[in-house]
DNA sequence: TAGTTCACG
DNA sequence: ACGTACGTGAACTAC
């Protein structure tokens, strides 16, 4: 058995021992008196072994203790199923991913952490001669005070902290002032591509090469089933749900993620799964209609909210589209829409209010969910998962957090129970074949097969995730599943 | 340890 | 008038 970096330090159950204070009263042996701190810190396996016992036993007794006092609670707030049927069987299916790992070339990674060290030598030595001195690039605050105090660029927001806000949207808008500053455009354009590196690095090519389990050859992360509000996971030591994939640059770290001698990576993920559950539970005609046909839904989108016969849709006009459907899963504002699209405020409020109109019933859908939480304090999936929703009848800015929360948790929730519904059923599916599951990214599963039998796992895994919603759910739109497969994680996808 | 930034869906 | 896209985790700086 693996044993996971939470558990050598000690920070997987401060969860528990809260709990276990609060409802039985009783303090656990506090991981940090077996292993010590700092730097004469132990890992578990040096534990003594009574000690370790003593401590695993404890901790057994209290998640039993723990169960048997929560128990009733499930059965009368009503989420017994969701336990049974969402929860309790996910747990097995998470460890044997965990367990399995997934392969990583570390010296593919510590190939590109060398170009990357070169690239940002470049680029920093470039960034220090346009700002006319040395300064620590990686340091938000000293690149503030040379872009917006020394350069002179105007319009300068200061955080919290009263230390200029330097994010990628704002040096991007400096670096279009070529005519106004062009130092300055080029100092942000510069440091805009030394982040991009700088983070590939030290989060990527670094730090998986510090996860390969030297006695696998794989990263093992850990799946938090309960780490996220909405039923979605969380992945952990290392976050393997958020490797790069959007830039090409970032994409090529995919290639060290391999498949094993003999074996192929397969990936499966739900197209458009969160704009078909919500074509399902606002029930709109025109979107199911869409997918039924297969229809470009974004391209739809800007046909009936522009008028622009699908037959002559450009892009610009489409990404316009595909912003919307974004910004109406996340709860959509005037402000948010245009900061995503720059373009100004009422052009964006203008934008939503054709999108009403024309798509009437996702405004009826949102209001009855915000009103459902105002009433009840939390909302609901399809599958009868609640997300509490403590803060919707606060007052002030936070009104307008919890209001976009409450409308995007049962459309992100569903689409997080329908791909666990997936996933339990998954061993069973795939039984005879020669096939894990080593990873979830939230509407991807990325599966290790023999060569050859990639086509068969191919049919099965796509069955099981197209008919994950049935039979607890009837939903009036198909789930589309997209297959790829290949040598690393890159080609599969 | 808080704040900032940025990687993903 | 105010301040906002939803959900996460990790690295880094600066206090």
């Amino acid at each position: 058995m693996l044993m996971s970096y939470a558990m050598y330090s000690g920070q997987h159950n401060h969860g528990m021992d809260a709990l276990s204070i609060r409802y039985l009263g009783h303090q656990p042996i506090a991981i940090k008196t077996l292993l010590g701190s700092g730097k004469g810190q132990i890992t578990f396996d040096r534990v003594a072994i009574d000690d370790a016992v003593r401590y695993a036993a404890e901790d057994a007794d209290v998640t039993l203790r723990l169960w048997q006092a929560f128990k009733p609670n499930l059965h009368r707030v009503q989420v017994t199923t969701v336990y049974e049927t969402l929860e309790r069987p996910l747990v097995p299916v998470l460890a044997e991913m965990e367990m399995a790992g997934i392969r990583v070339d570390g010296q593919v990674l510590s190939r590109m952490s060398n170009a990357f060290a070169q690239k940002m030598a470049g680029l920093e030595a470039e960034i220090q001669e346009i700002a006319g001195e040395p300064f620590n690039v990686g340091s938000p605050k000293q690149l503030g005070e040379i872009l917006f105090d020394r350069m002179g660029v105007e319009g300068g927001e200061k955080g919290k902290t009263g230390a200029y806000a330097t994010g990628a949207d704002v040096l991007e808008d400096i670096a279009t002032l070529e005519d106004v500053n062009p130092k300055a455009a080029r100092l942000a354009a510069t440091v805009l591509d030394w982040r991009q590196i700088s983070k590939l690095k030290s989060t990527y090519t670094d730090a998986l090469q510090q996860a390969i389990n030297p006695e696998t050859g794989r990263v093992h992360t850990s799946y938090s089933i309960a780490g996220a509000n909405t039923g979605r996971l969380a992945s952990t030591d290392p976050n393997l749900q958020n490797i790069p994939v959007r830039t090409e640059e970032g994409r090529r770290i995919r290639e060290a993620f391999v498949a094993g001698p003999g074996l192929r990576l397969v990936s499966l993920d739900y197209s458009q799964i969160e704009l078909r559950i919500l074509a399902h539970v606002a029930d709109i005609p025109e979107l199911k209609q869409a997918f039924r046909e297969g229809i470009d839904i974004h391209a739809l989108t800007a046909s009936e909210m522009f008028g622009v016969p699908l037959s002559e849709m450009t892009p610009e006009v489409r990404r316009r589209a595909k912003a919307i459907n974004f910004g109406v899963i996340y709860g959509i504002s005037g402000f948010g829409l245009a900061r995503n699209l720059r373009i100004p405020r009422a052009e964006a409020q203008g934008f939503i209010d054709r999108y009403f109109e024309r798509f009437p019933g996702i405004k009826t859908y949102m209001d009855a969910t915000v009103a459902f939480a105002r009433e009840k304090g939390f909302v609901q999936t399809l599958f009868g998962r609640k997300i509490h929703t403590p803060e919707i009848n606060a007052k002030g800015p936070t009104a307008g957090f919890a209001r976009r929360a409450a409308i995007n948790a049962p459309i992100q929730g569903a689409a997080a129970d329908i791909i666990r519904r997936a996933m339990i059923r998954m061993p069973e599916a795939t039984r005879d074949l020669p096939a894990k599951m080593l990873l979830q990214v939230h509407d991807e599963l990325l599966f290790e097969v023999a060569e050859g039998e990639t086509d068969r796992l191919i049919t099965a895994a796509k069955d099981t995730m197209e008919g994950a919603a049935h039979p607890a759910v009837a939903l009036r739109v198909h789930l589309a599943v997209e297959a790829g497969q290949g040598r690393n994680w890159a080609e599969a996808h």
